[in-house]
DNA sequence: TTGGTATTTATACAAGTGTATAATTATACT
DNA sequence: AGTATAATTATACACTTGTATAAATACCAA
């Protein structure tokens, strides 16, 4: 009885802090932002709840950098993904849609994380100043990818317009994979990758379903 | 000081009910799901918050028929006005998309309405039954509209192509409405309509911006 | 080995939550 | 006018929440 280890083990903050936030966003993920106390979050995190204030100035903060991790995860996920392995433009424009309509970014947990978060956004002003960016960096890649494929095709577009194609691109990969996550079962395996594909196609006048299947 | 009229007006259970529901939707719209408590809701609803559980068996109840109420008034708010003022299935179209992508249907508390109620859709089967049918039926009426359209053009469309068709479109409201909703101030007045308009007519092949300014 | 110190735990607290129950009171009907 | 009844209020309770503060403890440096 006498013979008992360490009852805990310091880490440093940054390690902490991550692990924090990782089980922030599990719970979030799980039981919803209702079920995301702090309580929770630190007994997933295997440790007592007052460690949460002593890295985290309030909950508000813990909730923010979680947030603002997971943004920045989702982007790198659909955006990586094999940059280099592609030849022509049109291929990784293709890539690009393709990865943000197939798992993991398409996911029941993925989407209602987001919603969660979204109420956030309304009233915390950081909040809203990381939701801006993260939009207008996905947009702006998104862009970049059009303009690429675009000019490679010797199809001549004014920036005018490319803003609008960028913007609507968005909103099908985005509308896509919101019911996606949100109706899991309602699509067939490859049908939102497939739909995607022509639909982003048609918007900016090129056929990217050709170049899919091209490791 | 002996003056006093009745104490509170006893009024039929299907108007308090509404009264109740929609004071948790401007409630919820306002400071998201965590301002709505019971006693917030009674008091804008100007009641005790004894009545809510005296309408509804709990507030797990109330939530539930608030969120049909919505969502229902959204998909109204989209495929009404003007149905019949139209005089060809495309303008019709048309019109069915650009309200979709306008104010009232366009609003940031409308969207972190719907997200409030997203987090609640994964753990309550009557909530996800209700959201699953209320997609459909936004979409359904979107496929017959998109239908019409193209027959009207005389172009022959498989029905198989047809349900790919409304999704891809059905997708790009919700993203444009959803983007829209969360940044205000990002795009320019009418800016969404027309992308919206442009955006749908690429992907079934019209061109809808053409009937647009018809009253 | 011995402090020193930041990390971690332990405990407490006030405020707010949904719910339950009994006491009032308006109103329709006889 | 009187009464039954459903609507409404009033009050209370058990529980959870985020936060605050003090005590304990692991680990680094000397």
């Amino acid at each position: 009885m006498s013979e008992s280890g360490p009852k805990f083990r310091r880490e440093p903050a940054e390690q902490r802090k991550e692990a924090l936030i990782l089980s922030t966003l599990s719970l979030i993920a799980e039981k919803g932002v209702r079920g995301a106390t702090v309580r929770a979050i630190a007994s997933r995190a295997d440790v007592t709840q007052g460690l949460i204030r002593h890295h985290f100035s309030s909950k508000e903060d813990l909730i923010t950098a979680a947030y603002e991790h997971h943004m920045s995860h989702m982007t790198d996920l659909t955006a990586a993904p094999g940059a280099a392995s592609h030849h022509s433009c049109k291929s990784r424009l293709a890539a690009f849609v393709t990865n943000g309509l197939k798992p993991p970014v398409v996911d029941p947990r993925s989407v209602s994380l987001w919603a969660g978060f979204l109420n956030k956004i309304r009233e915390d002003p950081r909040m809203q100043a990381i939701h801006e960016q993260t939009y207008h960096d996905f947009r702006d890649r998104l862009e970049a990818l059009i303009a690429d494929a675009l000019t490679e095709a010797e199809i001549d577009t004014p920036s005018s317009q490319l803003r609008g194609l960028a913007i609507a691109c968005n909103a099908v990969i985005d509308g896509l994979w919101m019911e996606g996550g949100a109706l899991p079962g309602a699509f067939e395996t490859g049908e939102l990758p497939e739909i995607g594909l022509r639909s982003v196609g048609a918007i900016i006048g090129l056929d990217l379903e050709e170049t899919e299947n091209r490791s």
